[in-house]
DNA sequence: AGCTTGCATCGACAAACGTCGATCCAACAG
DNA sequence: CTGTTGGATCGACGTTTGTCGATGCAAGCT
């Protein structure tokens, strides 16, 4: 497993301290979209979630396809791009596939949305639809 | 502006302390994958950048338009969609727009990304293709 | 060897998305 | 009022995405 074509982004660039504080170059702006396409789907993100929140670390797909109203290939889809999007890897055991999150991508993710610091917050409160 | 039918999620439900301690409930997974959805774009990851990193806190289209090999409606059609997911928001003064990053939603998505605290890391280190 | 079970892969197909040119509207300049 | 410019909206069109049933493959059971 986690060996197929799989052009994990993975390395999204070390660099780029966050999409705040200055211009993403194209390069980095494709591969970011990528991982956060991934996240684009409810379903995926409520897989992402269950795999992460999972006391042992990991999930067996046999807990996780039934907790949908979608079939099993549907599932074993989602999985995949996530896994492409370098946020899960999983393992065969057996007969049973197990799953597992990958951390350091949504610590990437994290960082990348993070405000630094004290950013100023230019002056504009937070007029959510205030109609001055 | 910032007046149409613009269905801002705003409220992904101020609960939900993240992704990666508990599942996520269907309603919330759908309201979060908008939003991630809306990142999930190239151009839009750009655009966004553009916006968030700039000095005075906001952007006229005009200087946006013209640092994309792109029409003007598809320019136009992206900040809809940043605007709709509530990251961003626009106001009209005399001939031209200016659009400003809503950093609460930015820090809302981090937070939800962010692991909490001392997460444990169950063990497994990053093997990210060991074929052990 | 066969059968069964757990998942992945393979088309297929409808729905959603990104892009465009054409058009429309608001604001300013003559 | 007429013309011009900045930007949004409107179809239209090709591509991508989410979903399915059918099939394939690996591992265990009998």
């Amino acid at each position: 497993m986690s060996k197929q074509e799989a052009e994990v982004p993975g390395e999204v660039d070390a660099c780029c301290p966050g999409l705040l504080t200055a211009p993403l170059h194209a390069d980095q702006a494709v591969e970011l979209a990528k991982v956060f396409k991934a996240l684009g789907d409810p379903i995926r993100l409520r897989l992402l979630s269950m795999i992460a929140s999972r006391a042992g670390g990991e999930v067996c797909v046999c807990d996780l396809t039934p907790a949908f109203d979608l079939s099993q290939p549907t599932i074993s889809h989602h999985l995949k791009l996530l896994r492409q999007a370098g946020l899960i890897d999983c393992e065969r055991r057996g007969t049973w596939v197990y799953y597992w999150l990958l951390p350091e991508m949504t610590d990437r993710l994290a960082g990348v949305l993070a405000r630094p610091a004290g950013q100023p917050l230019p002056e504009r409160p937070a007029e959510a639809g205030v109609a001055s």
